[in-house]
DNA sequence: GTGGTCTAGACCACT
DNA sequence: GTGGTCTAGACCACG
């Protein structure tokens, strides 16, 4: 998987990658159980710190997108399968809230906000793991 | 309108104050015309110092949601005409694919984001201004 | 004369006054030896403070466009004389500078500016006094 | 690139140093993609607060003016491409008619202001990016 | 009383 | 070491 980073962005670094990781997941570019490249290794091909590739890893790991072999390096999390709990489910409404006011106030209807999403939707693979 | 800041949160406060006056604007709770506190009320208020106001204030004049009049303050734009351009666009667009890619991953469906967005959209008033 | 103010601009309503005042003469609308309404009447007509209309009549009277009399209030100096000297000219470089590089930059040729210039002082008076 | 700045001046030094980047950057004494001084840096070479700085800095990145990156500070846009439209364009015109107005009545003439103005623009480079 | 400007200093996130 | 955020307090311009 490629990634691309936008240095002059206002979205940290880390979160870039992370963002990018965990959407690669989602369109099925990183199956569940694949190898990520090793700390060092990604931090070099996209030349920044390797701090930086390291809180990347260390976030995914903490959230249980990836996991972290002492051998193997770190893989995508063969049995992922997270849920969505209360406590996600307010964050996201709430992120949703804010993004869609001002998406609105710009003119922007209910039914062209389906149309996106559901045009975001097909980009994702059906099922993802087991 | 009541704000209601989360100290402890990652979000800055200014943020939040922003995204809660956007969002007020939306659902109605303020009207196009209608006057802010002043930054030295609200931040008494609100119990934070009055430049963190200012901050906001600033910056929703810099993207035309309020006008500053010297006199009487700060007003919502009475004309409040945004329009969603392709930069807009696109950023709204890529936030979502980040967004709804851990959502899917999570098991939220089409279906139950289509719901969620057009509650949400419910919240909003039809008709912001002429 | 008639005059319209911005009370959402950056500019102070007494700037805006004697900016339009300065205007009005260059285009013949307020002749020298012609009376300017007293500050109260003004005041009153555009809806302000009798302060702020002061202030842009003390300010005139300071820089000699007008003269003001005990009896016949605030008239267009009938002896308009002013010169451009070397401060002046310094300042009116300086604020060109400043104008103009941004112009440059937002594209917009010598040629244009030329343009621009000459309708403006078409519309200008020829003779101005005496 | 030096800046001087009138410490007793009634133009804000934020205001100041704004206008002599955006002069510098159309005299290209500063290029595209040339990095500009930290904020703490440049506010301890002339002697002011860093916080002003940082606002000048925020406003020129806010009108697309310098790029800033989270690591290697704040850049001139090294795709400036900015454009003059209507809003711009109109505002020029008044801030034109305003300056020339008086100047007309200081007896500057067309010919004057023409000669001015070429003066001015040849102090600027001809092609400032790609 | 309103916002605008400037200073000063602290703490934090990111790289 | 870089910018980002927040607090605090002072003085000024405007109306």
């Amino acid at each position: 998987m490629l990634l691309t980073l936008a240095f002059e962005s206002e979205t940290p670094l880390y979160q870039q990658i992370k963002n990018q990781i965990i959407t690669g997941i989602a369109q099925g570019k990183l199956q569940p159980g694949e190898a990520l490249p090793s700390v060092r290794q990604l931090a070099a091909d996209i030349g920044i710190n390797f701090h930086t590739v390291n809180k990347v890893y260390q976030q995914l790991k903490q959230e249980n997108w990836v996991v972290i072999h002492r051998r193997s390096g770190v893989i995508i999390n063969p049995e992922l399968n997270l849920k969505a709990d209360e406590v996600y489910r307010e964050s996201l409404t709430s992120t949703l809230e804010v993004l869609f006011a001002e998406a609105h106030l710009r003119g922007i209807t209910l039914e062209e906000s389906h149309h996106l999403i559901k045009t975001i939707y097909q980009s994702y693979v059906q099922e993802v793991s087991k």
